[in-house]
DNA sequence: TATGAATGAGACTTCATTCAT
DNA sequence: AATGAATGAAGTCTCATTCAT
């Protein structure tokens, strides 16, 4: 080693290791593609281009690799920025973020992990529960911080936002995600996503809107 | 098979033996309790009260076990019988139907085949996709039925009635259906249940509610 | 089946299974050759003449394989009757107790457990002090009782017959056991083993036979 | 080697290279603590703070390591300076060594290496034999020859020193090293070990004092 | 020389399935 | 038809060892 050349790259196992991240790349895609009892660590290893011990240099077990991916999954999917600002008026902002949500859904690469964790989440509570909090509740929260800001006279009479909020989000559902999830019909084409959730903005205005005296 | 040769005692197929009855049933808990995965034939042939190898004598894997007993909740459910009658209101119709649909997804033990059929339906597509027919669709067919015989000028304006009829039975989920699964929180009291469906049946009612002119 | 020929044998898991004695045969030798770790639960498989996973319908695990054979080795020595019967004369037990006991912890097939477990015993106490007690102190206290037995103004004076008896069989192991357990020599001839226990019975009569007054 | 071509600073196979002692003073503290097999060559590192690929620039496997230990402990405790001044009187000598000798035999942290020795002999013969003869022989027979220098026939009347000797060795562990090793009682306390070997010397003397004719 | 990330063989164990009875 | 003992492939995980830096 030559002198000045020293490396200070010594990478180690930490948050952002590059590895890391190609491990839960590798095993994101095997465990929502097979589920996680599916999922064997030699196929997570085989398709992360790892082998079957570095999987553990990284992760405790199986359970905290899954852990670690739905975590992070949460976090990026907590991060999606739908345009809450409060300038926009109700319609658009509804229409505009129920497409994304619904989109979201049903991605046609079945990326959303919200199947698989929602598969595990009788055994895994915990891992259900995060998962609902950080991703579910938190759009929840947001959608309903938006809602409050518009009630007024002229605009929004709702009393429960949050019960709005998450009425507004499964309505936009209707006849697209269920019949995605059961296979029973292949991602909706973004023009029905349009239609149906132009449809649930109409029946949550009808319902919300201030009626005028 | 040449008549007058076959004995008719053995009857072992036949859809309605009794031991395949009592297969299906200590089959169903363990499934459903357990997932796919986590259910061990083992522990199938001890809480149906049979042998291990008679199982097989009766279905020819796992595989077959599961889609039959999947099947047959399908049947099952799909013969529940939700109060349709044409002669009823539909806000009283709607109300009722939205507490008994609720009820049974979030059954406190968990006996909805939903979660389990939706987690396997990325391996087993038919599986999931012929529970889709059979249990979610034809309730939407029913309602969408219902709701059709009630489209009239001083009743409802609906354009697509099935779309109407998914709105509503997602609508009634809202604030309560995604916790329960993700096991963020127990089962909905029937008294939170009621409020909730009160609500959606106003949502909807204020969408679909013919206008007076 | 014919009638009146029904198989009362439905052999089952029970104590004296021939399976599960051939399993205990087979791995008797395994453990005894390798040790606990060194020995795979694959050569214990092959060695006993079953399939690997017969040996978890017998026994749940590894370590409750290795306790049953220790277990039935201690039942097995425990049972080694040795002549302490009273009427005979100290001298000529002793010295027929002491071939008999060497010749038992110095057998050339190792098939004595004493040195398996004796490695184990710090990670598994429990098999470490049962086998102790049920082999070893057991056979101390009978060489005690036979001594005491003894204790006479004319015959023995021994203060602590216990401590008397362990001497003697310690006594007798001078020369020989360590070497043949460290395996810097084969184990001892008969002949060997004549001379070392007619010297240890010597030493211990010089010190504990009765002084006539 | 060519005289002044080789690095004088790379002396790292050298018996005494400072890292070398390193790696064997905390590599022996994990061997003797969880046996061969129990100890992990991470753990070794760790307990002897050099990284694991150190380990197989001074070792070549495992085996060497551990038996690089064994042979370090051999010379180590060989070197234990029991005193065995042939002006000393043998009832004294006796004591104090059989003292010295089973306190180090029951050393309450297990530090003895002779229970993880005699685990492995049967799988590394070497290993066990030149322990034994490198030890328990080398102790023997220093005992034997302080023995003979006290033969005469006003002091000790033995025929087999060496025999002799390890007879006293075996007859102090008497009550003390059995239970111990396998975990059916705790270390002993020095006062009794003094009443064993108390005990065990006057058994010896009784046996080999010279009588006075 | 020293490091520690990476490897992959092999350990224990489970479980769907088969088969002699 | 019914049993349950037996199987063996495949699962998760460990660990001695290697190698690029």
């Amino acid at each position: 080693m030559v002198a000045g050349t020293s490396n200070p790259l010594h990478v180690v196992a930490d948050e952002d290791s590059s590895k890391r991240r190609q491990i839960l790349g590798g095993a994101r895609k095997v465990f929502m593609d097979l589920g996680f009892d599916g999922a064997s660590m030699n196929e997570i290893a085989r398709s992360a281009g790892v082998s079957k011990g570095t999987l553990y240099v990284y992760f405790a077990d199986k359970n905290r690799l899954f852990e670690a991916i739905v975590e992070e999954d949460s976090i990026e999917q907590g991060k999606v920025a739908f345009n809450f600002d409060p300038a926009r008026d109700p319609e658009t902002t509804l229409r505009d973020f129920g497409r994304a949500y619904i989109m979201l859904l049903c991605r046609p690469g079945g990326g959303s992990s919200i199947r698989t964790v929602m598969a595990i989440a009788e055994r895994m509570p915990d891992v259900g529960r995060r998962f609902y909090e950080n991703v579910l509740e938190k759009t929840i929260n947001r959608l309903a911080d938006y809602l409050q800001a518009h009630v007024a006279p002229d605009d929004l009479a709702i009393d429960d936002c949050r019960l709005a909020a998450s009425q507004f989000m499964e309505v936009c559902k209707a006849s697209l995600f269920l019949p995605f999830v059961f296979q029973a019909a292949p991602a909706p084409s973004a023009e029905r996503i349009g239609e149906v959730v132009d449809s649930a903005t109409r029946m949550f205005l009808a319902a919300y809107r201030a009626k005028v005296v």
